[in-house]
DNA sequence: CCCTGATTCGC
DNA sequence: GCGAATCAGG
């Protein structure tokens, strides 16, 4: 891994391109290249790479940038907002296991397949969670999750 | 509150 | 050109 970080290199382009095109979110491109969503979506926006959306659909041209913010959100929102993050209100929703039972080598992955390193690459025991994901997701909804938050009760690598 | 993509704007 | 900040929508 080199000192430097030359930023968009012809590689990282590339894999932006692959990734893009592959039908990876914004977020999993810039998990798995190593730079913020923003800069991806950036960089993507750059390069006139725009899935679906454009300036031409934009409405709002007037940004009076938050001039007045009248219509008030209900409070049946406003409660499941703070249920979100409270107690849920006796939710049962524990810690989800993520089966390793599933894992598999770099070859057996698939597009279906989680592709979550377990272990340290180049290990011997080195592979992939490949657990079932969703469809145009890299990592299964467990770690999907995981992936990269800095809201976490703890960081359950490694499964 | 969580998330996403897309634009704007300072560096 | 880059990316954080911001906006807009789900």
């Amino acid at each position: 891994m080199p000192v430097l970080s030359p930023t968009w290199t012809d590689e990282r382009i590339e894999l932006l391109r692959q990734h893009f095109e592959a039908g990876l979110s914004c977020r999993e491109i810039a998990a798995d290249i190593g730079v913020s969503r923003n800069a991806v979506i950036g960089k993507l926006s750059r390069l006139n790479l725009t899935r679906g959306r454009t300036i031409d659909d934009r409405k709002v041209h007037d940004r009076g940038l938050a001039p007045a913010r009248a219509p008030r959100t209900v409070p049946r929102l406003q409660y499941e907002m703070l249920a979100t993050i409270y107690g849920e209100t006796g939710a049962p929703m524990v810690t989800f296991p993520i089966d390793d039972a599933n894992r598999c080598s770099l070859l057996e992955l698939a597009e279906n397949r989680c592709r979550w390193p377990i272990s340290t690459p180049g290990a011997d025991d080195f592979c992939f969670c490949g657990n079932s994901a969703p469809d145009g997701q890299s990592y299964c909804a467990g770690h999907s999750r995981l992936a990269y938050r800095p809201n976490s009760r703890a960081r359950v690598m490694r499964g």
